[in-house]
RNA sequence: GCGCCUCUAGCUCAAUUGGCAGAGCAGCUGACUCUUAAUCAGCGGGUUCUGGGUUCAAGUCCCAGGGGGCGCACCA
């Protein structure tokens, strides 16, 4: 026990202190350390407090001491009080220094060190390779090898060994890559090691210049002559060694990526990604455009919005719940093959599969339909799978060791005929299985599913709905390949055709991959006759009280009105697709998810 | 929105029935020319999320608020 020992040795609290002076002599000053800082001079009040005549028990801390004095002084609570009250007419900069810590002090005192006697934040330093170009170059070397071959090389501090007149670092590059930099007191000179011993911290950004060697114990190694702090950091980095928490990793994505391979891998496998899916659009002529984020009506989906406001035209703004809208108006003015990636925002729950925003894809083609465009869809994921795959294959890795299988032709099954098919094989009831078809009303649809324990709310309860929420009960849990789902019933799909042959059924489809809903694709409705009415059916919805209803929007009407080419479109989740390739939730996908 | 769980040192976590708030890493001082989660000796670090309450005594029990998680609802 650490009071013990001060304690057995008779040692007054004035002596301890009297040591705690010694012992910051010369580099931190004591002084420098608490002034101005006002955390430190509550810290010594509070200790002064401490000094009031009681004395410790045995075996007890100065700690436990001062914690229980606190507990039974009244004028300490009262002290705290003022503190705060205090603390709130702090300037900004006083308090960033208030809510330091011993850490950040010693730290911060470095740093002026470096400023006095040089720089702390050069503008640059003179690297001359990379830590992976070094390790590559010398892949192959034997233990105490040594080469002739000099570099300069930075990267973040991550492990430090400061032992005697010989020091080890290693340096981490932002791709994760590291190297050992070894400081000897021969090669540097003692001043230089005693300063770097004194210097330099875990996460600060250090150039190290010298020879590539491997050590004794055959670590890729370069033999430090020169070295300069390129970055001084002042807060210390977590531990490296143990798990960081959910919750800590996401409010601190930085931090993540410099510990975990997984956080960085993920940010890559994004931009590949998106790089695929745009080489493959480009390689069928598609052409890449950004419509309105601010929109004065919301469209395009059935979804509630986020309400902004506009000083300038004083009228509120909707932030975008989907693009469609804007790019069939594209398809109208000639842009055949068009897409968009980009962000949409929709003011519903959150959980492992929705975030309040989330990147979509959009695409559309003018004469194409909905056979079409799920060939282009099943082409987007399988190369953008090949882009992410650890052999450039259509199968990919997750990080939990499981492959998944994305090649071939994925199935495509009928919506009511899938449900059918299901609804056969489990039924346990007296009679025949029941025939769903899109004549079956909404009060026998309603019956199965209660059956199984599906309510719906009666306000907005429609056939489609029903009969989409039977078949997520039955048939979505037995999916296991990709599997694009064809052919909903109508009510649910009001910016689609009817189906060419099929009555009752729009011309539209799901595509489900790992239990999920990653993509959904159509045959574009094209008929501005039948456009407004649906448009003006979905607007009494949102007069009877349906929040995700849409509004009529004219503008868009008018333009369908001079004539949309016949088109096939599709909608995908970009982060959902990256849940697919990666196995990760939807907060690992996204770099910086919405946090409150 | 509703229900349940959770919040302790810079980080990861302990703390028995309500009974002196601890460990590892990180940090400070010293030793060490082959360390790599080094080792050895010594030391510092806490508003136990916040505010009330019960009690001789609260990290622990009660109430309210905040953050986070899970389930339900809504949605992609």
């Amino acid at each position: 026990m650490r009071g013990r020992g001060a304690a057995e040795r008779g040692e007054t609290r004035r002596h301890l202190a009297a040591r705690g002076t010694a012992r910051h002599r010369g580099r931190l000053p004591r002084d420098r350390r608490t002034t101005d800082i006002r955390a430190g001079r509550r810290r010594r009040r509070r200790h002064s407090s401490c000094d009031s005549g009681r004395t410790r028990r045995p075996g007890e801390t100065h700690r436990q001491r001062c914690s229980r004095d606190r507990r039974a002084s009244n004028e300490g609570e009262r002290m705290t009080e003022h503190d705060v009250t205090a603390e709130q007419q702090l300037s900004a900069e006083q308090q960033l220094v208030t809510d330091s810590n011993e850490q950040r002090e010693v730290r911060l005192a470095k740093r002026d060190r470096l400023l006095a006697e040089g720089d702390a934040y050069p503008v640059s330093v003179p690297v001359t390779t990379s830590i992976r170009a070094v390790r590559e170059r010398h892949a192959g070397l034997d233990a105490g090898e040594e080469t002739d071959d000099i570099v300069g090389i930075a990267g973040r501090v991550v492990h430090i060994r400061n032992t005697g007149r010989l020091c080890f670092v290693a340096l981490q590059a932002g791709d994760g890559e590291r190297i050992q930099a070894m400081l000897s007191q021969g090669e540097v000179g003692k001043e230089s090691l005693a300063a770097f011993k004194e210097l330099v911290d875990l996460g600060d950004h250090l150039f190290v210049h010298g020879r590539v060697i491997a050590s004794k114990r055959g670590e890729l190694s370069v033999f430090v002559d020169r070295w300069q702090i390129a970055s001084k950091a002042i807060r210390p980095l977590p531990n490296l060694h143990s798990e960081l928490g959910e919750e800590f990793r996401v409010r601190n994505r930085y931090l993540d990526l410099i510990a975990r391979d997984a956080a960085r891998d993920m940010v890559i496998t994004r931009a590949h990604t998106n790089a695929s899916l745009r080489h493959t659009f480009a390689e069928h002529g598609f052409v890449e455009v950004e419509t309105p984020m601010l929109q004065t009506v919301h469209g395009g989906a059935s979804a509630r919005p986020f309400v902004t406001h506009s000083n300038a035209f004083d009228m509120d703004l909707y932030l975008r719940i989907a693009p469609e809208l804007f790019l069939k108006r594209a398809l109208v003015g000639g842009i055949d093959r068009v897409f968009e990636i980009n962000r949409n925002f929709r003011n519903e729950g959150a959980d492992s599969t929705h975030s309040p925003e989330f990147a979509m894809l959009e695409a559309y083609e003018a004469y194409g339909d909905y056979h079409s465009i799920a060939d282009l869809t099943q082409e987007l994921i399988q190369d953008a799978a090949k882009a992410s795959s650890p052999d450039g294959g259509e199968t990919v890795v997750w990080g939990d060791g499981t492959a998944h299988d994305y090649s071939g032709d994925w199935d495509r099954i009928d919506l009511y005929g899938s449900l059918n098919e299901r609804l056969a094989e489990q039924w346990t009831a007296s009679g025949a299985a029941p025939q769903i078809t899109v004549e079956t009303s909404v009060a026998e649809l309603s019956a199965l599913a209660d059956a199984v324990g599906i309510t719906l709310d009666p306000k907005t309860a429609t056939h489609g709905k029903f009969v989409e929420e039977l078949w997520e009960h039955y048939v979505k849990p037995g999916l296991t390949r990709p599997t694009f789902v064809m052919d909903f019933p109508l009510d649910t799909s009001p910016l689609t055709r009817a189906h060419r042959s099929k009555p009752g059924v729009v011309e539209k489809w799901d595509l489900y991959v790992r239990g999920f809903e990653l993509a959904t694709g159509y045959s574009e409705l094209a008929d501005p006759v039948i456009q407004r009415q649906r448009f003006v059916e979905q607007s009494l919805l949102a007069a009877a009280g349906d929040p995700e209803a849409m509004q009529v929007d004219e503008d868009f009407l008018t333009a369908m009105e001079y004539g949309m080419p016949p088109a096939g479109g599709m909608g995908m989740g970009i982060d959902r697709l990256l849940m697919a390739l990666t196995g990760l939730g939807i907060r690992e996908t996204v770099l910086f998810p919405l946090v409150r």
